[in-house]
Parts: C-alpha cells; sequence; structure tokens
RNA sequence: GUCCCCAUCGUCUAGAGGCCUAGGACAUCGCCCUUUCACGGCGGCAACGGGGGUUCGAAUCCCCCUGGGGACGCCA
C-alpha cells in the first residue's frame, strides 16, 4: 500500500513552527517510504478562515521546501461530499437532528462545571420522536456509541483507551448547513486514501471521535501519529506571545530554510548524538520509533547555533540570488564591489543569521559617515598618520590586489616600521571600516578592492590630520 | 472540575535491566589560538521529580504521589 501522509492547516493564523513541524514530518515521512505527502487547507469556518493566511501559509511551505504532491486541496471546495456523507449517516441512523437552543446548551455546561463533571451535549434531541416546532434550523450531531470503548494504536503513544461515554454527540454540520472539521477531516482523509495522520497532540482527544466516525461510514480508520507539542518558555505551547509568530518571521530574519528545518526536527526526534542534518539526510534517516513522547520547549539560542553551522555550509555562490533581498531590506544595496558571493563567504563563519551578515557588511557598500568614538580615540593618534601614510604607499603599489598580496605588504610594512600587527591593524581597520570589527584586515582590504581602501585610508588621514 | 498524555543537566537530547563514575549538543564559566569580533581547540559547572515494589542488579519494568501539558465550541 502507498504511504500518503497529508498536513491540514486551518488558515486561521499564519504558519508557526509548530505547523512546520507537523508538516516536516508528514513529509519526510512521505518521502522516506517513497509516499505521497498532501496539503489540506481546511477552511471550512469562512469566518476565520482568510486569504492572507492561506498566502502565507502556502508561501511558508514552499520556502521550506515541503512541497506537496498534488495541488492544494481546500475544503472549501468539497462541500458537496461532506453533505453526502452527513446525509449517509443520517439516512443510516448514525446521525439525528438536534433543535437545542444555545441558551440551553450553555445551562447544561454550567450545570456540568458545577458537578465537576466534564461538559458534553446529554443527548437531548438522540430521543426525540417528533420534530419540534421550534422554528430554528437544527444541527445534525454524530450519534456517538454510548458503551464500549476505542482503542487507538499511536505509533507514538501506543494503544490509548477511551470511554465511549467519555465522549459526546458532536456537531456534524452547524445550523447553517456547513460541515465542520470533525466529519471534514474523516471525508477528506478517506477520500484522499490517507494512510497516516500525523499530527499535533492537541488532536489525541479528537481521535477517538474520528474513528467512530471511519466506522460508522464503513471504513478503517488511518495510523495515527501524534507528536508532543512544541513549548514556549513559560511551558505553554508555541504560541504568538512567545515571539515564534511565523516561519515567515523567522525567514524575514535571515534563517536559512535547511537549518529551520534542521532544528525543528530535532525538537521531537532525534538520531542518536547527531545534531547537524541535511535535508536529505533527514529523509534517509526518520523513523517514528525515533519521535519522543514528552514535548519540547523552543530555544532559539540552539537555533541561531544549527543556522550558524548551516550558513558555514552554504557556498556564496549557492546563496547569492537572495542576498540582495536582505541586503535591500536594510538599505544597503551591494551594487559596487565587493560581490555579494565572496562576501557571504568571508563572513559566514562569523555569522548567525543572513540578517547579521548584512548588518557585519554594511560599511562595504556605505561611506564612512563617523568613525567609532572610542576606537578613534585610542586607534587615530597623531602617530597613526605616518601608518596610514606609509600603509598607502605600499598597498597602492600593489598590482594583484589580493588578500595574500596585502598581508604581505601590510606585515612587511609593519615590520619595517618595527611595530607589531596589534599597532597596525587597527588604525588600518578603522580607516577603511569606520569600526572595530571586521574580518581580518587583509580579508578586509581584498574584499573592498584597492580603489575603495586607498580611498578610504587618505579621508582617515585627513581627517586625523584636521583633529589632531 | 472531568478525561487523556507526559516526566534524564537551565534547554534539546543519548540511554530500550548490568557497557552509567549517566554520554553528546546549545547556553554558561575558564584557558589556548589571535591584527579586532567571531570561528575553532581544550577544560569546568550542571540531570535520572518523590515514594513504594519486581529483580542478584533499575535512569531503564510495575504502582502511587507530585509536577507539567493537552482536550472538553454551531474553532480547527
Amino acid at each position: 500500500m502507498k504511504i500518503r501522509t497529508r498536513f491540514a492547516p486551518s488558515p486561521t493564523g499564519y504558519l508557526h513552527l509548530g505547523g512546520a513541524r507537523t508538516a516536516l514530518f508528514n513529509w519526510l515521512y512521505a518521502r522516506k517510504h517513497r509516499g505521497e505527502y498532501l496539503l489540506r487547507i481546511e477552511d471550512t469556518d469562512r469566518k476565520r478562515s482568510t486569504d492572507e493566511f492561506t498566502q502565507d501559509v502556502l508561501t511558508s511551505l514552499s520556502w521550506l521546501g515541503l512541497e506537496s504532491h498534488l495541488a492544494p486541496i481546500y475544503q472549501s471546495t468539497r462541500m458537496a461530499k461532506y453533505q453526502e456523507a452527513i446525509q449517509q449517516l443520517l439516512d443510516a441512523g448514525k446521525a439525528y437532528h438536534c433543535y437545542c437552543s444555545k441558551e440551553r446548551l450553555d445551562t447544561l455546561r454550567q450545570q456540568q462545571m458545577l458537578n465537576r463533571q466534564k461538559p458534553r451535549y446529554d443527548g437531548f434531541c438522540r430521543k426525540l420522536a417528533h420534530t419540534p416546532a421550534t422554528g430554528t434550523n437544527p444541527v445534525v450531531r454524530f450519534k456517538n456509541p454510548l458503551d464500549g470503548d476505542v482503542k487507538i494504536e499511536d505509533r507514538v503513544r501506543g494503544t490509548v483507551n477511551i470511554r465511549n461515554d467519555e465522549l459526546d454527540d458532536l456537531i456534524l454540520a452547524r445550523s447553517d448547513g456547513t460541515p465542520t472539521y470533525q466529519l471534514c477531516a474523516v471525508v477528506d482523509d478517506i477520500d484522499f486514501a490517507i494512510t497516516h495522520v500525523i499530527r499535533g497532540d492537541d488532536h489525541l482527544n479528537n481521535t477517538p471521535r474520528q474513528i467512530n466516525i471511519f466506522r460508522a461510514l464503513r471504513r478503517t480508520a488511518p495510523a495515527y501519529v501524534h507528536v508532543p507539542l512544541i513549548h514556549g518558555k513559560d511551558g505553554g505551547r508555541l504560541a504568538k506571545r512567545h515571539g515564534a509568530e511565523s516561519v515567515n518571521q523567522y525567514r524575514r530574519d535571515g534563517f536559512l530554510p535547511q537549518a529551520l528545518l534542521n532544528y525543528l526536527a530535532r525538537l521531537g526526534w532525534s538520531h542518536g548524538d547527531q545534531e547537524i542534518f541535511s535535508v536529505e539526510e533527514m529523509v534517509e534517516l526518520f523513523n517514528l520509533d525515533a519521535i519522543h513522547r514528552s514535548a519540547a520547549t523552543f530555544d532559539l539560542e540552539k537555533l541561531l547555533w544549527v543556522n550558524h553551522q548551516h550558513m558555514q555550509k552554504t557556498a556564496g555562490a549557492t546563496i547569492k540570488p537572495i542576498l540582495k533581498a536582505y541586503f535591500n531590506a536594510k538599505g544597503i544595496y551591494p551594487d559596487s564591489q565587493p560581490d555579494t558571493a565572496s562576501l557571504f563567504d568571508a563572513l559566514k563563519g562569523r555569522c548567525k543569521t543572513i540578517q547579521e551578515l548584512c548588518d557585519a557588511s554594511a560599511f562595504f557598500y556605505q561611506e564612512i559617515d563617523r568613525y567609532d568614538d572610542k576606537a578613534s580615540g585610542a586607534n587615530f593618534g597623531a602617530d597613526s598618520i605616518e601608518i596610514l601614510q606609509t600603509l598607502k604607499h605600499r598597498l597602492k603599489a600593489i598590482d594583484d590586489w589580493s588578500a595574500a598580496s596585502v598581508k604581505i605588504v601590510i606585515k612587511s610594512a609593519a615590520n619595517d616600521m618595527s611595530l607589531n600587527m596589534s599597532k597596525v591593524a587597527p588604525p588600518l581597520r578603522l580607516a577603511v571600516t569606520g569600526r572595530t570589527v571586521s574580518p581580518s584586515i587583509d580579508v578586509t582590504l581584498a574584499l573592498l578592492g584597492a580603489k575603495k581602501s586607498l580611498r578610504r585610508i587618505e579621508r582617515a588621514i585627513e581627517y586625523i590630520a584636521g583633529s589632531v
């Protein structure tokens, strides 16, 4: 049997990290077994679903590279199918119309809470012999079995037993006729031949209800895999308040999709002590047995480290096409030297995100409007004029401007002046970068190019002369 | 409140009865490397929630407690 999984988000919010991980696990499992992974947009709640969120889910998943085998399935386009299933259940006596008012339901709930009971529908209309003359449109409820229990054979939880008397008659269709989640999910899982439902732990309680619907529809339920939720620092499930607003936010913040995937996979799944995985490795090594049972807490520090690892593994030439957008977002226009590909290679080892890399390399493209105050006090003394003059003349003579040749020139100049590199490099760095931090000075000059470097050294000399 | 799930360093985790003096990673703290900041290297601190069993032997199996999380909608 062909393995088929699905990720079924409702477009009522941005795609967040928890959803992304669920999608990833479904995608990995399908890929690993040469099966298919489907995306299903659960937009039956027209009031809360928006196109903006749908778009966000789509673009986020595509950025992550979690492409589905078929075009996305929109539940809003499958209403006839759901109506058919509801009618089938009604005809088979497995569902019934319920005329209970919102008020009665509220009172019932309050009463049950007061009696220390789990709030649930009491089945009032289940026993109704005649249609009452209320004038209100009824909802359709599912006739949940009254006794016995439902065994969930969960691939990570093991066997979970739920007694049917803990469940109530859930609503299959609202009073306006539209179907609800539980019904739609089951119908779609049947119609699209889903074999494995991999989803968040929060759905574990829904599972027995859905299994009962499968049975009423005379179908076999798929295999279930409930993955623990990802928690925020405060212990609750990951939510906006934790700063984990959306996958798209991490994209904007300069994280690599493969790094995010790697980090997410390690949150709740492991392969021995291995920390860094390529997407291909994850596909190869992923297995349900290694999914954990307990929830994991999201940790930005580790994500940053994982991202750094992946940046190191990424070649500048590969990532160049997307770099420009990150620079531009910061008002930096990398249209002069250096080439962003070589820039990336030179700085990726010292930055944790693309954002950080952009910040750290802004000076390459922007003229220096001011020198760091503290540093200029320490490095731009009267004696630095001579050092910079010497450096300028020597550097000017280089005809193959490269890190290697620049390094030789600087070292020999320092040597001739009887100075340590610690006396020569700082003023030079400040002169060409305006700051105290940059890649090693030879690499910095090489990237900057001869023209820009020499011009900046001249400016610095003028600046010092004018202020001493 | 009721039902369900979970429980190893601050965090992510290894561990499927003896290999555990509990290993790795992030973070943190030292030291080294060094022209700055990083990277990197070396080292330190740091955990089996508690109590009962089972067993020659338990982080690993069972029970209870405690703690945490989830579910309980005409949301999904």
